[in-house]
DNA sequence: CATACTTCAGTGGTCATACCAGTGGCGAAT
DNA sequence: ATTCGCCACTGGTATGACCACTGAAGTATG
């Protein structure tokens, strides 16, 4: 009965190179930003193909723990955590998630990450929380520039949170939704209200007033979705599929 | 500034095999479940080397959307949304997340979920969720039985939740606890008090009282942690653990 | 001398081909 | 009719050659 079957065996030699890569990580001997050997050279002495390498650093690769910049090498993921931010955007094309799910997942996400924040952070946040505000306020006629300094600001309580786990879980979920985002911003006229409410999120967190900083997050984001949804039902999508092909790759014949 | 580099440009033909998997997704033309063509004949039928063609299937396949089965077929993911259980493990291992943090985003997710598996959970669920209860009972003296039950009995949970994302989130989370989990569960003492909790949950459930349910689930979770720290520090295991933290940041010595 | 351009070595990306390794069904032997 | 084994089909691995990108050393030019 039990359904312990291994319905993704990453075949032998991938999950060899995997394991072998993640003790390295494990034991130490390859730190954050860390180069790793040329894909040649790691094949040889791995005793397993280029091919088989490169399965395994992909593998690594679509999970964030590794960066390959083409032409110069592959190294070891040095920010803070983060799942590859594809996966819940396509994951959602074959599940149909609905927008509705994701805010509230971000909902609860972020609220409790600023409850954390309120509870945990350090004068270094403070200052970045509170520049950001101050570049939002400066950035209050520009909504792509506000838009950056917006994301930037849920960032740093991310990271003021103190719970990387939380941190990389949201930032999926977030960037899933930053597209539609981008757009809403664009339109929006609230700017100033918007950056009323996070300079009151700021200002909670430095407190350290969990509970408040956690009713102002929802509330900052109750008002963001309220604001998505009226754009997106005044404005019918112009393109459902945010495919950034450079030339338009047609052919769509496929059998 | 603005740091929107692509740090994972995932090479053309790569993000192109994607991409044409993910737009036969979201036109509908694959479905769930779904056998996708042989590798030698989608690559033909793609225009690409076979090699680049898997190289696509296995990112599709490490984020769960695509199933692999080595002499049969690759086909399209059909249960409920799921994460690759590997990722936070690994990902841990390079960023050392400690035991307490993957433990209280647990918490948050699965007592959110519960609050709304409350609020919506149909007849289905009930009869579903209260079955593992039975079965839970049943199984008092019988740890990995009971286990299994244990686990069943959080995943119909997150079914109810009628929130998938919040649901792919927490079995991630969950998975890496795992290991863990067993070992302490095989030494339990109080499978009695933890198979009461989880009956009161369901109760709560049924009851629609969403508050109460959040509440519960927080302190049957809140329990398991303090039991499995026990158990950990009193018997160190032989195998290292899933999560190892590194020198730099530790307050739970490990070595 | 300072600057701009070219060259080149090294790295990852793609390709083609052959062969290895599980699966499952069809057909022959019992 | 049942069983066993072959074999075609699927994914997995191995090579080796070549393409594309990057960065720096070397060279030509002002």
């Amino acid at each position: 009965m039990a359904e312990n079957k291994r319905v993704n065996p990453d075949s032998h030699r991938t999950m060899q190179v995997v394991n072998h890569i993640r003790s390295l990580l494990e034991s130490g001997a390859l730190q954050p930003g860390e180069k790793i050997p040329s894909e040649r050279d790691f094949a040889r002495s791995l005793k397993v193909s280029r091919a088989s390498l490169r399965t395994g650093i992909n593998y690594l690769a679509a999970m964030g723990v590794l960066k390959v910049r083409h032409g110069v090498g592959t190294f070891v993921a040095d920010g803070p955590a983060e799942f590859d931010k594809a996966s819940l955007s396509i994951m959602g094309a074959l599940h149909g998630f609905q927008p509705w799910q994701m805010f509230e997942a971000r909902l609860i996400l972020e609220s409790h990450l600023a409850g954390l924040a309120a509870e945990r952070s350090r004068p270094e946040h403070y200052t970045a929380l509170s520049e950001e505000v101050v570049e939002m306020f400066a950035a209050i006629d520009c909504p792509s520039e506000y838009l950056v300094h917006d994301v930037l600001f849920h960032r740093i309580i991310s990271q003021a949170s103190g719970n990387p786990i939380l941190a990389a879980l949201m930032e999926t979920v977030s960037s899933a939704l930053y597209e539609d985002r981008r757009k809403t911003v664009e339109h929006s006229q609230d700017l100033r209200e918007s950056a009323e409410m996070h300079r009151a999120i700021y200002r909670a967190i430095r407190a350290g007033k969990a509970s408040e900083a956690r009713r102002l997050m929802e509330q900052h984001l109750h008002l963001a979705e309220s604001a998505q949804d009226k754009e997106r039902a005044a404005a019918p999508v112009s393109e459902p599929s945010p495919v950034r092909s450079r030339k338009a790759s047609a052919g769509t014949k496929s059998k």
